[in-house]
DNA sequence: CCGGCTATTTATAACGT
DNA sequence: TACGTTATAAATAGCCG
């Protein structure tokens, strides 16, 4: 969202980098809190900011509740977990969409510098 | 988003609420990931769907040494957790606005039933 | 640094299949 | 039951103060 579309990449502006942190992490939580709330989900979630600063959140009591939760849960259960491994494949399917939109606007005269 | 806005509680249709699970479980994966290789964020997160079943995503290795890394923090450094309590005078807030419109909404003729 | 302001991109609710 | 479609609600990138 936003006035452009965003490269899946890591930001090099620090200043940019943390303010998009600062926009996203907030995002994450208001759509962490409503996802347990709309669904009753238990949720937990950890994120630390580049600079190291930690941010949690817990939707029903202490997060350490969840995580112990989660180490309760038999292997075969935690179904991974995700990581952003599972994404990079999407990204690169992604990026050579992009590609192909790329190629094609290109052959219209008017859209050239 | 969608078709109506949702009101912030628990969808009563156990159907309608796995459905809306799934896919913002299936949101807030792709935002925790983003926000990741966006901003180079350590991430965890744990989600139990209603049922029980366990989703986690991991920006960086195991999401245990993610929480490792919460459990060495200073308590001060903790940060919270922020919990669903802090979203209840936000959504108090957010009706307060809602119940302003539609008191002003209601002066306006054509939009009477 | 933080909050407000749009133009845009995304996510998703309600339906279909 | 999971997936695809479309209209609409939300999130947010780039700016400004």
């Amino acid at each position: 969202m936003g006035r452009q579309k965003r490269l899946m990449m890591k930001i090099d502006n620090p200043c940019s980098r943390h303010t998009t942190y600062s926009k996203r992490r907030d995002g994450i939580l208001k759509k962490a809190s409503e996802l347990s709330v709309l669904c009753d989900a238990d949720v937990g979630l950890l994120m630390f900011s580049p600079s190291g600063r930690l941010t949690s959140f817990s939707s029903n009591g202490r997060i350490e509740d969840v995580f112990l939760r989660y180490v309760d849960q038999p292997n075969e259960l935690r179904g991974g977990p995700v990581s952003n491994e599972d994404y990079f494949y999407q990204r690169l399917r992604e990026l050579k969409h992009e590609g192909e939109m790329l190629e094609k606007l290109s052959k219209y005269d008017f859209l050239s510098p």
